[in-house]
DNA sequence: TCTGGGGTCCTAGGACCC
DNA sequence: TCTGGGGTCCTAGGACCC
């Protein structure tokens, strides 16, 4: 097989350099995408100059408030404006490589193996994408290219903003060695201590547990998976289709809320939103979560499994409704409250990208049983029982049409 | 200093079936 | 009056990521 050469952008400051773009009188100046001061929430992004003050992603926003100075700027942010330039960019990089997974709003995986006798070598391929995104949208980008997912991602991170670095395969593990372990992916705030505790700071440091003590310190399968990646094994694949698994909306309230019709308009204005994105993209769930959070941040979830997959809004908030009225809550004050709707289930995704799976999907005027076996064995063997189910449901219904 | 919103993935217990 | 073992589904919780 072939070396992979996997690229990953990452747009610098995604939000606040919108904004900045199109409000000249915010450059320079720190700026704050996210919850509005003296209220409940948190800095979604950032700009430079704010970071400055040691202000980050996913902090309070009280508590950035507290450490800018008074002439920043806070704003609410615009997703559906930050949506379609991302979509600008996305379209943008497709002329690049064929191949790019969109992974969130601002970051992007591509496939450039093979390239290299195109259009030049990485580093060239690199400041390209860079050269393509500050046409199309006057936006800077860090590049990171390496043999996979993970030293890709890592490799834009290494220089930011407006970085570009590629790292190749003979030089994976120099690069690794010196980083922080909390730079693996899954290390968190409750793992990465588990592994601090025991002296480990650096990748280097991970690497020299074997594969059993990071399975004992973290289980089976965080420790193997945190093993590979220390030693700069990942995944190579882009994936193009990757497909959301499901479609949620929550509100936290500014005052917990303790009446039942304000929960009660609340979950039906999120049941509109959630059943109408579903209608656009088509899809139908068949998992209804209600999700609740108390003082305290003590968060429950409830969830029912449908007979009949829907996209109906009146459903959907009736399914949250009811299991919201089931549980004996014993009035506590409402912090958040929303509810989502899933189980779609990856096999129909798949099944309607590999129509061929079936064999020729021309009219037949017959469906032989022994055939019907032999499909859906290979449905099974591809995509487990859950396929069964879809695969018998198909071919049942096409019996039963052709009897009528 | 209290902690958004939209997601993905994993774990674990109980039900249920053979 | 003692009750295995494997497999799968459903549900709830939680870690983690951007």
């Amino acid at each position: 097989m072939s070396e992979r050469l996997i690229m990953h952008i990452d747009l610098d400051a995604f939000f606040a350099s919108i904004e900045q773009r199109d409000h000249p009188e915010y450059q320079g100046r720190p700026l704050v995408v996210g919850a509005k001061p003296g209220r409940r929430g948190v800095v979604a992004t950032c700009s430079y100059e704010a970071r400055r003050y040691g202000v980050r992603s996913a902090m309070p926003i009280s508590e950035a408030a507290r450490r800018l100075p008074v002439e920043a700027v806070y704003l609410r942010p615009d997703i559906n404006r930050y949506g379609a330039v991302s979509q600008q960019i996305m379209t943008a990089l497709q002329s690049l490589s064929p191949v790019v997974e969109k992974v969130s709003v601002d970051e992007a995986f591509l496939d450039i193996t093979g390239m290299e006798l195109l259009i030049g070598n990485a580093e060239s391929i690199g400041q390209q994408a860079k050269q393509l995104i500050h046409d199309q949208v006057g936006l800077t980008a860090s590049v990171g290219i390496g043999p996979n997912r993970l030293i890709a991602k890592l490799a834009s991170d290494y220089q930011k903003p407006d970085g570009l670095t590629v790292v190749t395969a003979d030089q994976v593990e120099a690069f690794l060695n010196p980083l922080p372990l909390t730079v693996l992916r899954g290390l968190g705030s409750k793992s990465a201590p588990i592994l601090q505790r025991l002296g480990l700071r650096t990748i280097a440091d991970v690497r020299r547990l074997s594969l059993l003590e990071l399975r004992r310190q973290l289980g089976n399968l965080a420790g193997t998976n945190i093993y590979q990646q220390a030693q700069g094994i990942a995944s190579d694949r882009v994936d193009d289709q990757s497909t959301r698994k499901s479609i949620s909306k929550e509100t936290t309230f500014d005052q917990d809320i303790t009446d039942p019709a304000i929960l009660r308009e609340s979950l039906h204005w999120s049941a509109q939103e959630v059943g109408y994105v579903a209608r656009q993209e088509h899809r139908k769930g068949s998992l209804v979560t209600l999700k609740i959070r108390f003082r305290g941040f003590d968060t429950h979830t409830r969830s029912r499994s449908l007979t009949t997959p829907t996209s109906a809004d009146q459903e959907i908030f009736k399914t949250a409704w009811e299991l919201y009225r089931n549980e004996p809550w014993d009035d506590q004050p409402v912090r958040l409250i929303g509810l989502g709707i899933s189980g779609w289930d990856g096999a129909i995704d798949k099944l309607e990208r590999q129509p061929d799976l079936f064999g020729d999907p021309a009219p037949h005027t017959e469906v032989r049983q022994d055939r019907l076996y032999q499909t859906l064995d290979e449905v099974s063997g591809k995509f487990g029982k859950h396929a069964i189910r879809l695969g018998s449901k198909r071919v049942d219904s096409k019996t039963e049409s052709e009897s009528e």
